[in-house]
DNA sequence: CTGAAAGCGCTAACAA
DNA sequence: TTGTTAGCGCTTTCAG
């Protein structure tokens, strides 16, 4: 009884246009992907119906065709850290130039979900993987690995490693950057230097340790356990340690802070003991945290790239599914970045009468 | 010559199953989707060959065959951003527990690339869109109205609003938070109040203002013009404003900073004064910067929601594309979040000798 | 330059 | 319970 509206409801196909345009679905296809030759006076009438009867390719139908999804799968443990936001910035700009699309998964830290993620990315046929694995040595079930191994597309890892597996990917050197930034501290003077690290069993927080430890013997300063604390990565644990730390009899005059969430902890503690920096403390920190230079902390920092790090990433995967298209051959390649120092005057020993 | 590789790379189809299982494609089809009957022992049967062979099925194909994809656009301005970093955060969470993708498209602030994105998810088939779009009243083009209008597809807006058009969503009561706020600074015995706010062609600077005048009328405060400045929302702009603020004749006793990037200007400003919040000047600031919180300050601030957006936009668009089913109707359904304040003692007038 | 037809991998009637 | 078969929308030989 009611008026019927022009129903475009059941989506048009290019089978509809074929018919508008009085032409064949292969010619119809040849204008869509400029392949092979079309008559122009052709090519604008499918163009006209196109317009008229709005039309959308599907991209569903083209992959099953062509196997070809142009879409890549990114796993990253929270989106919420700004930290992978800007990992995730630097993807993107490479994806766009590619038109690739991007399926994105956050596992929550979870294992469980990562798993889950690669089996939902397989079975979308993505053609690459880029992720960061949720942190920790945890063990990997068999299940995991055989996933991974099974996959048949090439992964790209962030500034993780898997255990048992070789892939390649983009790390970041945090022993090297760690080394750098607390030689800096020393060639600014200090020699008694603290260090506020997180919990051994991430590679991260090994890694800085070790980083720190380096840059000490290379110069010939003497390691006193008294100036490592290990904790947890927040701000609340290095706020504690923070205040041990200031309480020692024989004090730092640095405090290379390994976080930037502990690097919140510690400047809450000095903030309360108006103790300024570097003028009463020097301090370090890995990973900045733009806020306080902002507000005028100045403080020095070793930074990850993180852009960069998606950059690099993406361009890698590109790179291997090019390759992989020539060749039936995997090969590893993996890329460390070194970590840019970001000395903001912190480093510098002011008050040398300690 | 060399030896063949158990060649998996073909990849492995329904069909290779229903082979292996002694089946037909219709029967493995029926255990993957556990549809209609199948004996206990051909079902093992058919597990036993998915296992053996290795086999994922083929998203791309179901999808072309039941015209569903369970697959989401979410389009935002800038991932890099820790706001939206967290309302994806929502968005995942509700996601995961439906089964839906979600296929990313930061739009980097450009309309064009907006535009873009929503043709490419449109071709991909994707069920329903998330989005939030760039800020600003720019006009839009009526291609990105026309494309919208022709989805076809559920679209459910984010704090934003997209002019010459009606679409659900979810938003911030921009004005009513930032009554609140400025309420509270009042009924803590502030009357000189002044405002650092953005450019008024942005709505939730516009809206923001009409909040603080808002909060000023309701307690018969007269408006001030020259404690009301709009600039940028970028802490450059709003270092320059606060040090204009504190060389006023009639200084305030409080800062109404209505943007988070603002906020960390005025804070740089105190800080070289050596003004101390809120002993010298109580700040009340809009989105809440947590580093500054954990470091000590204890700024008071007005909290758009955004993880929670995330969810509930999230839901909405999962409950349409329910309802969609059902009805051939499109129910116009808009949520207002009330900012949320939190109160941490910067709201307070501790000096009144001014 | 254009058309016919055979798939891509899977689902969903319809039969058996 | 199970098998047959006709699509889903598009690409891509192969002929014309």
């Amino acid at each position: 009884m009611g008026y019927l509206k022009e129903d475009e409801e059941m989506s048009v196909t290019i089978k509809d246009i074929a018919k508008a345009a009085g032409v064949s679905l292969a010619t119809v296809s040849r204008v869509l992907n400029r392949s092979g030759y079309v008559k122009e006076t052709t090519r604008e009438k499918v163009h006209k119906a196109i317009k008229q009867l709005n039309y959308t390719p599907s991209a569903i139908a083209r992959s099953l065709s062509t196997n070809k999804t142009n879409t890549i799968g990114v796993i990253i443990p929270e989106i919420n850290n700004p930290f992978f936001g800007e990992v995730i910035k630097g993807i993107t700009q490479i994806a766009d130039a590619h038109q690739l699309n991007i399926i994105l998964c956050d596992t929550d830290e979870s294992k469980e979900k990562e798993l889950k993620a690669l089996k939902l990315l397989s079975e979308q046929r993505i053609e690459g993987i880029l992720m960061t694995p949720t942190y920790g040595d945890a063990c990997y079930s068999s299940e995991f690995l055989n996933t991974l191994e099974n996959l048949g597309i090439p992964i790209i890892l962030m500034d993780g490693h898997i255990k048992y597996a070789n892939f390649s990917g983009v790390f970041i050197d945090h022993i090297k950057g760690a080394c750098d930034g607390v030689e800096a501290l020393i060639k600014a003077g200090h020699k008694k230097i603290a260090i506020i690290n997180g919990l051994l069993d991430s590679r991260p927080a090994k890694e800085r340790l070790i980083g720190y430890k380096k840059a000490l013997a290379m110069h010939h300063i003497p390691l006193d356990e008294k100036y490592i604390y290990d904790g947890e990565y927040n701000h609340e644990s290095a706020y504690e340690m923070t205040k041990d730390i200031l309480g020692l009899e024989d004090m730092p005059t640095a405090i290379f802070v390994s976080n930037n969430m502990a690097m919140l902890g510690c400047v809450r503690a000095l903030n309360e003991q108006k103790l300024s920096i570097p003028e009463d403390m020097a301090v370090l920190g890995f990973d900045k945290i733009d806020t306080l230079n902002i507000i005028g902390m100045n403080i020095s920092f070793i930074n990850g790239p993180t852009t960069k790090m998606g950059k690099i990433g993406m361009k890698m995967l590109i790179e291997s599914l090019e390759k992989e298209k020539d060749v039936q051959m995997r090969e590893l390649k993996q890329i460390t970045l070194i970590p840019e120092l970001q000395l903001k005057g912190s480093e510098k020993m002011v008050k040398r009468d300690r």
